[in-house]
DNA sequence: TCTGGGGTCCTAGGACCC
DNA sequence: TCTGGGGTCCTAGGACCC
């Protein structure tokens, strides 16, 4: 029996931890950029207001001018859920972080009552130690301990929280209540598939033939119709926290048009990417790079490409990867187009162990990984990113609004310390600058 | 004026091999 | 003139997730 445990809409619940007056009124809290809703609270759902809406049209819905719009602070919402998965593992088994906000666990395939009990006295525990209102279903899989958590969210009579669909009457009548695209595995091309041919809630999916549902979608469709069935069919991985892509990317302020304030911001994010290759001790092989203008600009010419470059040899150096990522820049940036959004990833990513030093390159490595320790332990005991290389120390132009964060009390102005948007003032490159950094950033 | 970021998996089709 | 079949690998693109 598996049990899904969803923190209820987790940014805006993190917001009001800190801020309890914005409890009962309508918050949501903000992408990158300022851009769009990434979470709402019951309130601001009672608007009308949809997931994804950009931030200038909330105004638009009616009372949309009371609701009170929140900049992400993503590190705050880490640690949070950093501790409500501790409480989690104290007491589930087999516990697989899905998300920041959801994890699955394993429940006994004892009595409901029981199970209910044990998952009752959880969502409160969480609730009294963190302040985050939790909701959690179980059932026999995964996909249907999802449905069931969302049910008892959603249910203002369950007070509890908690709920369980462990027969097959409870889970026949639930999917008939369960519009098909809020399937988890179901988005909206297949909503619109399906929908093309009268399947409308999750028991009409079951009902459909095998045949007929992989022509549909794929493997993963025909999974999703099995775990519904209540068949076991789709695993997490969270377990397995080696990532096979590292990403990280930006949309800017506004179009630029600069070079050069274009590589600093593929620096910072080279940067960003090397930095988490070296706290998942592994190395990457290949580094991508991508620019593109803005797609809501009709009156702009649209330019958008990417180059991936592979290296000479697996690495984890910020210098390294920098300077591959400059030269695939160089390749694809053309003078005279405005550009809103680049982005850096690596790739073919290995454990640091396995990683065989170059005969050739033995000292490079050396070298770098020293100094690459040294910078990793500087940035641990004084702060993030207190040191980074030269270009990316001051706030370049391509920083993100960030106009609605939140102030209050000292505990937030501590974690909005930790904000990159702030720690930027640091001045100690001049070291890197004499070791190494010399070697490529006069290429522009 | 203003529309996010970071991931995973699957499939089709091309290139290449024997 | 006639020009196979089967396999692998890679990549781009599509779909999904939070």
């Amino acid at each position: 029996m598996y049990a899904l445990a969803d923190c209820n809409n987790f940014f805006v619940s993190c917001e009001r931890v800190f801020n309890p007056s914005l409890n009962s009124l309508p918050v949501v809290v903000l992408s990158n950029n300022d851009g769009c809703a990434i979470a709402r609270s019951n309130e601001a759902k009672a608007l009308g207001i949809p997931m994804g809406c950009p931030a200038f049209k909330i105004k638009d819905f009616p009372h949309g001018d009371k609701v009170i719009m929140l900049s992400a602070r993503h590190v705050l919402y880490r640690d949070i859920s950093n501790r409500i998965m501790t409480l989690l593992g104290e007491v589930a088994q087999e516990l697989e972080i899905y998300s920041v906000d959801e994890a699955f666990f394993k429940v006994p395939n004892d009595s409901d009552e029981h199970n209910r009990m044990m998952l009752t006295k959880l969502v409160a525990n969480i609730e009294r130690c963190v302040g985050v209102p939790v909701s959690i279903g179980f059932a026999p899989t995964r996909t249907l301990a999802k449905i069931a958590s969302h049910v008892a969210k959603k249910d203002p009579n369950n007070k509890a929280r908690v709920l369980g669909l462990t027969t097959p009457d409870s889970i026949e009548d639930v999917l008939r209540h369960t519009k098909i695209d809020d399937v988890w595995g179901i988005g909206r091309r297949l909503n619109i598939k399906l929908l093309s041919r009268g399947v409308h809630d999750a028991y009409m999916f079951t009902k459909l033939p095998r045949s007929l549902v992989q022509r549909i979608g794929n493997i993963n469709l025909v999974r999703t119709q099995q775990e519904l069935m209540g068949i076991d069919s789709v695993t997490i991985n969270s377990v397995d926290i080696n990532h096979k892509t590292i990403m990280n990317s930006r949309t800017f302020g506004h179009v630029i048009s600069k070079k050069r304030e274009i590589s600093d911001a593929i620096i910072y994010f080279a940067q960003a990417c090397a930095t988490q290759l070296r706290q998942e001790n592994s190395t990457a092989q290949s580094v991508m790079v991508y620019v593109r203008g803005d797609h809501f600009r009709q009156d702009l010419p649209f330019y958008h490409n990417s180059c991936t470059i592979r290296m000479p040899r697996p690495t984890a150096s910020a210098m390294e990867i920098a300077k591959h990522a400059l030269t695939a820049f160089n390749s694809i940036f053309r003078e005279g187009f405005q550009y809103r959004k680049a982005g850096v990833m690596v790739n073919e990513i290995k454990s640091a162990s396995v990683h065989q030093l170059d005969i050739f390159n033995g000292q490079d490595d050396v070298k770098h990984s020293r100094l690459m320790n040294a910078i990793d332990e500087i940035n641990k005991r004084y702060g993030t990113k207190k040191i980074m290389l030269a270009p990316t120390i001051t706030k370049g132009e391509w920083a993100p609004h960030q106009n609605h964060l939140s102030g209050g009390s000292k505990t937030l102005k501590f974690y909005s310390g930790m904000n990159p948007q702030s720690t930027l003032e640091c001045t100690v490159a001049k070291a890197i600058e004499k070791e190494e950094w010399q070697d490529f950033a006069q290429d522009d």
